[in-house]
DNA sequence: TACATGATTGTTGGT
DNA sequence: ACCAACAATCATGTA
């Protein structure tokens, strides 16, 4: 007799530690960039922001922040501070069971699929951009812009694989 | 006028 | 394998 739960397999360590905990490391956000310029909208400098590069897809935990910012807006619309939303979602969202989280993360693991697809397209672009000496490159070169070709095709909501037993409730 | 900030957790990318 | 930065939000604050 086998473990009635081989699927978990020798999956028994127990979260153990944490590297960190607190990330409360430092605050690094913006390298401290004020520069005098003002806008940095259009700026000649090296300061490459590509507009192409997607950015990344969030979270389960943003995904339900999202819907919970609506909620917690709709009951405390005198609240004004992200930070308020924030902690109370993150508490919330602690608050919340596995199954509970899984629609989030289902929502989120779709959008990482289309943030590689998007992240290919944007690849793709760098490394023809980065082909900068197009002096006398008489190749058909940038062929881009051939993102979104199937912008809307899948549109479908329903993630009902039920098929394994998911009762996976916290269940310490 | 306009941008940076603050606070949350998770994920991604780089070394 | 681990570290570091960034994803949304939006009123407030500073220059």
């Amino acid at each position: 007799m086998k473990n009635a739960k081989g699927k978990g397999a020798a999956k028994v360590s127990k979260e153990a530690l944490k590297p960190v905990d607190d990330r409360k490391i430092g605050k690094r956000k913006a390298p401290s960039k004020p520069d005098k310029g003002s806008a940095p909208k259009a700026k000649k400098e090296k300061a490459k922001k590509d507009p192409n590069k997607p950015k990344r897809p969030p979270s389960a935990f943003f995904v339900f922040l999202e819907e919970f910012r609506k909620t917690f807006k709709a009951e405390n619309p005198n609240v004004k501070a992200v930070s308020a939303v924030g902690k109370a979602g993150g508490e919330k969202w602690k608050s919340l069971s596995s199954a509970e989280k899984a629609p989030y993360e289902a929502k989120a693991a779709k959008r990482k699929v289309e943030y590689e697809k998007l992240m290919k397209a944007y690849d793709k672009k760098q490394a023809s951009s980065a082909d900068d000496d197009e002096s006398d490159k008489s190749k058909s070169e940038v062929n881009d812009e051939d993102d979104e070709a199937s912008a809307e095709d899948h549109q479908e909501e329903d993630e009902e694989e039920d098929d394994d037993d998911e009762e996976d409730e916290d269940d310490d």
